[in-house]
DNA sequence: CTGTTGTTTCAGTATTGACAGAAAGATACG
DNA sequence: CGTATCTTTCTGTCAATACTGAAACAACAG
Protein backbone atom coordinates (compact mmCIF):
# COMPACT_ATOMS: atom_id res chain seq x y z
CA UNK A 1 0.00 0.00 0.00
CA UNK A 2 1.70 3.59 -1.19
CA UNK A 3 2.06 6.32 1.12
CA UNK A 4 -0.53 8.48 0.68
CA UNK A 5 1.07 11.89 -0.48
CA UNK A 6 -1.28 14.94 1.10
CA UNK A 7 -2.14 15.88 -2.14
CA UNK A 8 -0.98 19.14 -3.44
CA UNK A 9 -3.85 22.00 -3.55
CA UNK A 10 -2.71 25.27 -5.36
CA UNK A 11 -5.77 26.93 -4.90
CA UNK A 12 -5.85 26.31 -1.28
CA UNK A 13 -2.10 27.58 -0.98
CA UNK A 14 -2.80 30.40 -2.80
CA UNK A 15 -5.90 31.83 -1.05
CA UNK A 16 -6.43 29.82 2.11
CA UNK A 17 -9.20 27.26 3.58
CA UNK A 18 -11.67 30.36 3.28
CA UNK A 19 -11.19 31.81 -0.09
CA UNK A 20 -10.89 28.21 -1.92
CA UNK A 21 -14.23 27.76 -0.31
CA UNK A 22 -15.46 30.77 -1.88
CA UNK A 23 -13.93 30.14 -4.87
CA UNK A 24 -15.97 26.46 -5.39
CA UNK A 25 -19.11 27.83 -4.02
CA UNK A 26 -18.64 30.57 -6.46
CA UNK A 27 -18.39 28.00 -9.12
CA UNK A 28 -21.41 25.53 -8.15
CA UNK A 29 -23.42 28.74 -8.06
CA UNK A 30 -22.10 29.73 -11.40
CA UNK A 31 -23.08 26.25 -12.99
CA UNK A 32 -26.80 26.64 -11.66
CA UNK A 33 -26.83 29.95 -13.10
CA UNK A 34 -25.76 28.91 -16.40
CA UNK A 35 -22.16 29.87 -16.13
CA UNK A 36 -19.45 27.81 -16.77
CA UNK A 37 -18.22 26.03 -13.27
CA UNK A 38 -14.75 26.69 -15.31
CA UNK A 39 -15.65 30.61 -15.95
CA UNK A 40 -17.14 31.48 -12.72
CA UNK A 41 -14.21 29.77 -10.23
CA UNK A 42 -11.77 31.91 -12.68
CA UNK A 43 -13.87 35.20 -12.45
CA UNK A 44 -13.86 34.52 -8.10
CA UNK A 45 -10.21 33.72 -8.28
CA UNK A 46 -9.27 36.96 -9.82
CA UNK A 47 -11.60 38.63 -7.83
CA UNK A 48 -10.43 37.08 -5.15
CA UNK A 49 -6.82 37.76 -6.14
CA UNK A 50 -7.33 41.39 -6.70
CA UNK A 51 -4.36 41.46 -8.97
CA UNK A 52 -3.61 40.54 -12.25
CA UNK A 53 -2.69 37.49 -12.89
CA UNK A 54 -1.39 35.23 -16.21
CA UNK A 55 -3.33 31.84 -17.90
CA UNK A 56 -0.31 29.99 -16.78
CA UNK A 57 -0.58 30.76 -12.73
CA UNK A 58 -4.22 30.39 -13.23
CA UNK A 59 -4.30 26.96 -14.69
CA UNK A 60 -1.90 25.84 -12.22
CA UNK A 61 -3.85 27.01 -9.53
CA UNK A 62 -7.29 26.00 -10.37
CA UNK A 63 -5.75 22.40 -12.30
CA UNK A 64 -7.10 22.80 -15.64
CA UNK A 65 -5.93 23.29 -18.79
CA UNK A 66 -4.52 25.76 -20.12
CA UNK A 67 -6.30 26.05 -23.28
CA UNK A 68 -9.41 25.85 -21.03
CA UNK A 69 -8.24 28.65 -18.96
CA UNK A 70 -7.56 30.13 -22.08
CA UNK A 71 -11.40 29.97 -23.52
CA UNK A 72 -12.68 31.13 -19.87
CA UNK A 73 -11.11 34.11 -20.22
CA UNK A 74 -12.15 34.59 -23.55
CA UNK A 75 -15.74 34.32 -22.19
CA UNK A 76 -15.05 36.62 -19.83
CA UNK A 77 -13.44 38.78 -21.97
CA UNK A 78 -16.78 39.18 -23.49
CA UNK A 79 -18.67 39.67 -21.05
CA UNK A 80 -16.51 42.59 -20.17
CA UNK A 81 -15.48 40.90 -16.80
CA UNK A 82 -12.16 40.71 -17.30
CA UNK A 83 -9.30 42.86 -19.17
CA UNK A 84 -6.01 42.27 -20.46
CA UNK A 85 -2.47 44.02 -18.72
CA UNK A 86 1.09 43.99 -19.16
CA UNK A 87 3.44 43.90 -16.49
CA UNK A 88 6.91 45.66 -17.53
CA UNK A 89 9.64 43.62 -18.48
CA UNK A 90 6.89 40.29 -18.78
CA UNK A 91 5.49 39.75 -22.35
CA UNK A 92 2.53 37.00 -20.70
CA UNK A 93 -0.82 38.63 -20.87
CA UNK A 94 -2.02 39.39 -17.48
CA UNK A 95 -5.79 39.14 -16.93
CA UNK A 96 -7.75 41.20 -14.28
CA UNK A 97 -11.19 41.92 -13.07
CA UNK A 98 -12.76 45.31 -11.30
CA UNK A 99 -12.51 45.18 -7.75
CA UNK A 100 -15.75 46.51 -6.64
CA UNK A 101 -18.79 44.35 -6.28
CA UNK A 102 -21.56 46.84 -7.31
CA UNK A 103 -19.35 47.46 -10.50
CA UNK A 104 -19.11 44.14 -11.23
CA UNK A 105 -23.02 43.32 -10.28
CA UNK A 106 -24.09 45.85 -12.79
CA UNK A 107 -21.69 44.74 -15.66
CA UNK A 108 -23.38 41.50 -15.29
CA UNK A 109 -26.76 42.60 -14.97
CA UNK A 110 -25.99 44.81 -18.24
CA UNK A 111 -24.80 42.07 -20.48
CA UNK A 112 -27.37 39.44 -19.14
CA UNK A 113 -30.19 41.97 -19.74
CA UNK A 114 -28.52 42.69 -23.42
CA UNK A 115 -28.25 38.77 -24.24
CA UNK A 116 -31.35 37.13 -22.61
CA UNK A 117 -33.92 39.96 -21.36
CA UNK A 118 -34.18 42.20 -23.91
CA UNK A 119 -34.56 39.45 -26.67
CA UNK A 120 -37.27 38.35 -25.01
CA UNK A 121 -38.77 41.32 -25.31
CA UNK A 122 -38.39 41.47 -28.66
CA UNK A 123 -40.22 38.19 -28.78
CA UNK A 124 -43.02 39.28 -27.02
CA UNK A 125 -43.43 42.13 -28.99
CA UNK A 126 -43.68 40.35 -32.34
CA UNK A 127 -46.03 37.83 -30.83
CA UNK A 128 -48.56 40.42 -30.42
CA UNK A 129 -47.84 42.17 -33.28
CA UNK A 130 -48.56 38.75 -35.61
CA UNK A 131 -51.68 38.61 -37.18
CA UNK A 132 -51.95 35.54 -35.97
CA UNK A 133 -51.98 36.54 -32.46
CA UNK A 134 -55.74 37.86 -32.42
CA UNK A 135 -56.67 34.21 -33.00
CA UNK A 136 -55.76 33.69 -29.20
CA UNK A 137 -58.60 33.92 -26.74
CA UNK A 138 -58.74 37.24 -25.33
CA UNK A 139 -57.53 36.21 -21.73
CA UNK A 140 -54.28 34.93 -23.30
CA UNK A 141 -53.53 37.67 -25.36
CA UNK A 142 -54.28 39.76 -22.05
CA UNK A 143 -51.76 37.52 -20.34
CA UNK A 144 -48.89 37.57 -22.96
CA UNK A 145 -49.80 41.78 -22.82
CA UNK A 146 -49.41 41.70 -19.25
CA UNK A 147 -46.05 39.95 -19.59
CA UNK A 148 -44.66 41.88 -21.79
CA UNK A 149 -45.50 44.85 -19.91
CA UNK A 150 -44.51 43.52 -16.46
CA UNK A 151 -41.10 42.58 -18.36
CA UNK A 152 -40.62 45.90 -20.02
CA UNK A 153 -41.03 47.43 -16.25
CA UNK A 154 -38.50 45.72 -14.96
CA UNK A 155 -36.03 46.55 -18.12
CA UNK A 156 -37.10 50.12 -17.70
CA UNK A 157 -35.70 49.34 -13.63
CA UNK A 158 -32.88 48.14 -14.39
CA UNK A 159 -31.70 50.63 -16.99
CA UNK A 160 -32.71 53.10 -14.00
CA UNK A 161 -30.21 51.32 -12.12
CA UNK A 162 -27.53 50.74 -14.60
CA UNK A 163 -27.16 54.15 -14.98
CA UNK A 164 -26.27 54.52 -11.36
CA UNK A 165 -22.48 54.68 -10.29
CA UNK A 166 -21.10 51.75 -7.76
CA UNK A 167 -21.55 54.12 -4.86
CA UNK A 168 -24.85 55.37 -5.47
CA UNK A 169 -25.73 52.29 -5.89
CA UNK A 170 -24.48 50.99 -2.46
CA UNK A 171 -25.73 53.90 -0.24
CA UNK A 172 -29.22 53.19 -2.05
CA UNK A 173 -28.79 49.55 -0.74
CA UNK A 174 -27.67 50.84 2.98
CA UNK A 175 -31.02 53.38 2.64
CA UNK A 176 -32.92 50.18 1.56
CA UNK A 177 -31.48 48.30 4.40
CA UNK A 178 -32.71 51.07 7.07
CA UNK A 179 -35.99 51.07 5.72
CA UNK A 180 -36.63 47.99 6.23
CA UNK A 181 -35.25 47.66 9.46
CA UNK A 182 -37.52 50.63 10.37
CA UNK A 183 -40.77 48.65 8.56
CA UNK A 184 -39.91 45.73 10.61
CA UNK A 185 -39.64 47.58 13.62
CA UNK A 186 -43.36 49.11 13.41
CA UNK A 187 -44.53 45.50 12.26
CA UNK A 188 -42.52 44.22 15.48
CA UNK A 189 -44.11 46.99 17.58
CA UNK B 1 -39.99 9.51 -53.26
CA UNK B 2 -42.40 9.72 -50.90
CA UNK B 3 -45.21 12.45 -50.72
CA UNK B 4 -43.93 14.44 -47.62
CA UNK B 5 -46.82 14.63 -45.25
CA UNK B 6 -47.32 18.20 -43.93
CA UNK B 7 -45.41 17.64 -40.24
CA UNK B 8 -48.44 17.43 -37.89
CA UNK B 9 -47.69 20.27 -35.63
CA UNK B 10 -50.20 20.29 -32.67
CA UNK B 11 -48.43 22.83 -30.32
CA UNK B 12 -49.17 25.62 -33.33
CA UNK B 13 -52.55 23.65 -33.41
CA UNK B 14 -53.25 24.50 -30.24
CA UNK B 15 -52.02 27.94 -29.48
CA UNK B 16 -51.59 29.69 -33.36
CA UNK B 17 -47.88 30.52 -34.55
CA UNK B 18 -47.52 33.08 -32.01
CA UNK B 19 -48.04 30.83 -29.16
CA UNK B 20 -46.22 28.13 -30.31
CA UNK B 21 -43.31 31.30 -30.51
CA UNK B 22 -43.73 32.38 -27.39
CA UNK B 23 -43.90 28.43 -25.54
CA UNK B 24 -40.55 28.09 -27.84
CA UNK B 25 -38.55 30.83 -27.09
CA UNK B 26 -39.32 30.52 -23.35
CA UNK B 27 -37.98 27.28 -23.46
CA UNK B 28 -35.14 28.20 -24.79
CA UNK B 29 -34.35 31.08 -22.34
CA UNK B 30 -35.18 28.76 -19.74
CA UNK B 31 -32.45 27.13 -20.76
CA UNK B 32 -30.03 29.56 -20.26
CA UNK B 33 -31.08 30.28 -16.87
CA UNK B 34 -30.54 26.86 -15.80
CA UNK B 35 -34.33 25.85 -16.20
CA UNK B 36 -34.57 22.58 -18.21
CA UNK B 37 -35.81 23.13 -21.47
CA UNK B 38 -38.90 20.96 -21.21
CA UNK B 39 -40.13 22.30 -18.05
CA UNK B 40 -39.53 26.03 -19.49
CA UNK B 41 -41.87 24.62 -22.25
CA UNK B 42 -44.20 23.43 -20.20
CA UNK B 43 -44.93 26.23 -18.07
CA UNK B 44 -45.52 28.64 -20.72
CA UNK B 45 -48.37 26.44 -22.28
CA UNK B 46 -50.05 26.22 -19.15
CA UNK B 47 -49.54 29.91 -18.73
CA UNK B 48 -50.84 30.67 -22.10
CA UNK B 49 -53.18 28.01 -22.47
CA UNK B 50 -54.77 29.26 -18.84
CA UNK B 51 -56.77 26.42 -18.10
CA UNK B 52 -56.24 23.20 -16.40
CA UNK B 53 -54.82 20.34 -19.09
CA UNK B 54 -53.67 17.02 -18.54
CA UNK B 55 -50.55 15.00 -19.08
CA UNK B 56 -51.71 13.22 -22.16
CA UNK B 57 -52.89 16.24 -23.91
CA UNK B 58 -48.91 17.82 -22.74
CA UNK B 59 -47.17 15.10 -24.22
CA UNK B 60 -49.32 15.27 -27.41
CA UNK B 61 -48.90 19.32 -28.07
CA UNK B 62 -45.46 19.67 -26.83
CA UNK B 63 -44.49 16.59 -28.51
CA UNK B 64 -42.80 14.51 -25.67
CA UNK B 65 -42.60 11.07 -23.76
CA UNK B 66 -45.84 10.94 -21.19
CA UNK B 67 -42.68 10.17 -18.97
CA UNK B 68 -40.45 13.85 -19.24
CA UNK B 69 -43.88 15.44 -18.72
CA UNK B 70 -44.73 13.65 -15.98
CA UNK B 71 -40.90 14.39 -14.36
CA UNK B 72 -41.14 17.95 -15.43
CA UNK B 73 -44.46 18.33 -13.89
CA UNK B 74 -43.04 17.72 -10.59
CA UNK B 75 -40.27 19.73 -10.71
CA UNK B 76 -42.99 22.35 -11.22
CA UNK B 77 -44.88 21.51 -8.73
CA UNK B 78 -41.92 21.37 -6.48
CA UNK B 79 -41.23 24.90 -7.58
CA UNK B 80 -44.98 25.82 -6.70
CA UNK B 81 -46.00 27.33 -10.00
CA UNK B 82 -48.10 24.37 -11.06
CA UNK B 83 -50.71 23.01 -8.85
CA UNK B 84 -53.33 19.30 -9.43
CA UNK B 85 -56.77 20.21 -9.69
CA UNK B 86 -59.70 17.43 -10.70
CA UNK B 87 -62.47 18.20 -13.21
CA UNK B 88 -65.74 16.34 -12.28
CA UNK B 89 -66.12 13.13 -13.70
CA UNK B 90 -62.60 12.68 -14.80
CA UNK B 91 -60.36 10.69 -13.04
CA UNK B 92 -57.06 12.25 -14.35
CA UNK B 93 -55.12 14.70 -12.92
CA UNK B 94 -55.45 17.88 -14.59
CA UNK B 95 -52.58 20.58 -13.94
CA UNK B 96 -52.43 24.32 -13.98
CA UNK B 97 -50.48 27.73 -13.25
CA UNK B 98 -51.20 30.92 -11.74
CA UNK B 99 -52.54 33.55 -14.48
CA UNK B 100 -50.86 36.63 -13.00
CA UNK B 101 -47.42 37.30 -14.18
CA UNK B 102 -46.33 39.26 -11.40
CA UNK B 103 -47.41 36.46 -9.16
CA UNK B 104 -45.13 33.97 -10.83
CA UNK B 105 -42.48 36.29 -10.66
CA UNK B 106 -42.76 36.66 -7.06
CA UNK B 107 -43.20 32.55 -6.70
CA UNK B 108 -39.95 32.36 -8.71
CA UNK B 109 -38.42 35.05 -7.11
CA UNK B 110 -38.97 33.48 -4.04
CA UNK B 111 -37.88 30.00 -4.82
CA UNK B 112 -34.72 31.28 -6.30
CA UNK B 113 -33.27 33.01 -3.93
CA UNK B 114 -33.80 30.67 -1.39
CA UNK B 115 -32.32 27.73 -3.12
CA UNK B 116 -29.16 29.59 -4.75
CA UNK B 117 -29.07 33.01 -3.18
CA UNK B 118 -29.19 32.71 0.73
CA UNK B 119 -27.11 29.62 0.46
CA UNK B 120 -24.64 31.81 -1.14
CA UNK B 121 -24.95 34.30 1.80
CA UNK B 122 -24.36 31.49 4.22
CA UNK B 123 -21.42 30.77 2.74
CA UNK B 124 -20.17 33.97 2.78
CA UNK B 125 -20.57 34.87 6.27
CA UNK B 126 -18.99 31.01 6.54
CA UNK B 127 -16.23 32.32 5.12
CA UNK B 128 -15.60 35.47 7.03
CA UNK B 129 -16.52 33.60 10.41
CA UNK B 130 -13.69 31.03 9.61
CA UNK B 131 -10.51 31.43 11.76
CA UNK B 132 -8.27 31.15 8.37
CA UNK B 133 -10.20 33.97 6.75
CA UNK B 134 -7.66 36.40 8.47
CA UNK B 135 -5.02 35.07 6.98
CA UNK B 136 -6.10 36.49 3.33
CA UNK B 137 -4.46 40.18 2.56
CA UNK B 138 -6.77 42.75 4.03
CA UNK B 139 -8.11 44.14 0.92
CA UNK B 140 -9.26 40.93 -0.02
CA UNK B 141 -10.94 40.24 3.28
CA UNK B 142 -12.71 43.48 2.36
CA UNK B 143 -13.70 42.57 -0.86
CA UNK B 144 -15.45 39.36 0.31
CA UNK B 145 -17.15 41.24 3.13
CA UNK B 146 -18.33 44.19 0.74
CA UNK B 147 -19.63 41.20 -1.92
CA UNK B 148 -21.54 40.14 1.36
CA UNK B 149 -23.00 43.46 2.08
CA UNK B 150 -23.65 43.88 -1.36
CA UNK B 151 -25.97 40.40 -1.39
CA UNK B 152 -27.64 41.32 2.29
CA UNK B 153 -28.38 44.25 0.64
CA UNK B 154 -30.00 42.77 -2.13
CA UNK B 155 -31.90 40.14 0.36
CA UNK B 156 -33.56 42.49 1.89
CA UNK B 157 -35.05 44.50 -1.25
CA UNK B 158 -36.16 40.97 -2.35
CA UNK B 159 -37.81 40.15 0.79
CA UNK B 160 -39.51 43.74 0.84
CA UNK B 161 -40.70 42.91 -2.40
CA UNK B 162 -41.83 39.76 -2.09
CA UNK B 163 -44.22 40.74 0.58
CA UNK B 164 -46.20 42.57 -1.31
CA UNK B 165 -48.97 42.25 -3.50
CA UNK B 166 -49.07 41.46 -7.34
CA UNK B 167 -51.23 44.37 -7.65
CA UNK B 168 -49.04 46.97 -5.41
CA UNK B 169 -46.19 45.20 -7.58
CA UNK B 170 -47.89 46.05 -11.01
CA UNK B 171 -48.84 49.80 -9.40
CA UNK B 172 -45.10 49.92 -8.10
CA UNK B 173 -43.74 49.06 -11.19
CA UNK B 174 -46.45 51.61 -13.56
CA UNK B 175 -44.83 54.04 -11.18
CA UNK B 176 -41.60 53.46 -11.70
CA UNK B 177 -42.14 53.86 -15.37
CA UNK B 178 -43.59 57.24 -14.79
CA UNK B 179 -40.81 58.13 -12.86
CA UNK B 180 -38.30 56.99 -15.84
CA UNK B 181 -40.99 59.03 -18.49
CA UNK B 182 -39.70 61.85 -16.47
CA UNK B 183 -36.43 61.45 -15.73
CA UNK B 184 -36.05 61.30 -19.30
CA UNK B 185 -38.00 64.12 -19.96
CA UNK B 186 -35.58 66.13 -17.64
CA UNK B 187 -32.40 64.55 -19.09
CA UNK B 188 -33.75 65.56 -22.88
CA UNK B 189 -34.88 68.71 -21.58
C1' DC C 1 -61.85 -9.40 -6.93
C1' DT C 2 -60.52 -8.09 -11.44
C1' DG C 3 -60.07 -5.34 -15.34
C1' DT C 4 -59.37 -0.57 -16.68
C1' DT C 5 -57.37 3.74 -16.53
C1' DG C 6 -54.02 6.76 -15.12
C1' DT C 7 -49.36 7.97 -12.85
C1' DT C 8 -44.69 7.25 -11.45
C1' DT C 9 -40.32 5.00 -11.32
C1' DC C 10 -36.53 2.86 -13.50
C1' DA C 11 -32.93 1.45 -16.65
C1' DG C 12 -30.94 2.14 -20.81
C1' DT C 13 -29.87 5.49 -24.66
C1' DA C 14 -28.87 9.78 -26.74
C1' DT C 15 -27.49 14.46 -26.64
C1' DT C 16 -25.10 18.08 -24.99
C1' DG C 17 -21.43 20.50 -23.18
C1' DA C 18 -16.94 20.65 -20.79
C1' DC C 19 -12.34 19.53 -20.93
C1' DA C 20 -7.40 17.97 -22.05
C1' DG C 21 -3.67 17.64 -25.08
C1' DA C 22 -1.77 18.46 -29.43
C1' DA C 23 -1.05 21.33 -33.13
C1' DA C 24 -1.13 25.69 -35.25
C1' DG C 25 -0.81 30.61 -34.96
C1' DA C 26 0.98 35.01 -33.40
C1' DT C 27 4.53 38.19 -31.63
C1' DA C 28 8.68 39.85 -29.93
C1' DC C 29 13.64 39.24 -29.68
C1' DG C 30 18.30 38.31 -31.30
C1' DC D 1 15.01 35.41 -40.83
C1' DG D 2 15.07 32.11 -37.45
C1' DT D 3 14.01 31.03 -32.67
C1' DA D 4 11.80 31.32 -28.43
C1' DT D 5 7.77 32.34 -25.93
C1' DC D 6 3.11 32.76 -25.33
C1' DT D 7 -1.80 32.28 -26.95
C1' DT D 8 -5.48 30.29 -29.48
C1' DT D 9 -7.83 26.82 -32.13
C1' DC D 10 -9.01 22.21 -33.03
C1' DT D 11 -10.24 17.38 -32.27
C1' DG D 12 -11.25 13.52 -29.70
C1' DT D 13 -12.71 11.93 -25.05
C1' DC D 14 -15.35 12.04 -21.07
C1' DA D 15 -19.07 13.24 -17.85
C1' DA D 16 -23.49 15.07 -16.92
C1' DT D 17 -28.00 15.50 -18.01
C1' DA D 18 -32.21 14.90 -20.59
C1' DC D 19 -35.14 11.82 -22.53
C1' DT D 20 -37.60 7.61 -23.92
C1' DG D 21 -40.18 3.30 -23.43
C1' DA D 22 -41.24 -0.28 -20.50
C1' DA D 23 -42.55 -1.97 -16.37
C1' DA D 24 -44.30 -1.32 -11.81
C1' DC D 25 -47.58 0.86 -9.08
C1' DA D 26 -52.07 3.06 -7.50
C1' DA D 27 -56.90 4.17 -7.73
C1' DC D 28 -61.16 3.19 -8.97
C1' DA D 29 -65.55 0.98 -11.24
C1' DG D 30 -68.10 -2.76 -12.07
Amino acid sequence: MPVKMKAPDPLRERVGAAGQRFVLHWGEMGSRWGVNRTVAQLHALLFLAGRPMHAEEISAVLQVARSNISTSLRELQNWSLVRVVHLMGDRRDYYQTAQDPWELMRIIVRERKAREFDPTVRVLRECIADPAFGELDPAAQKRVRETLSLMESLSGWADEMLGLESATLARLARLGAKVQRLARGKKAA
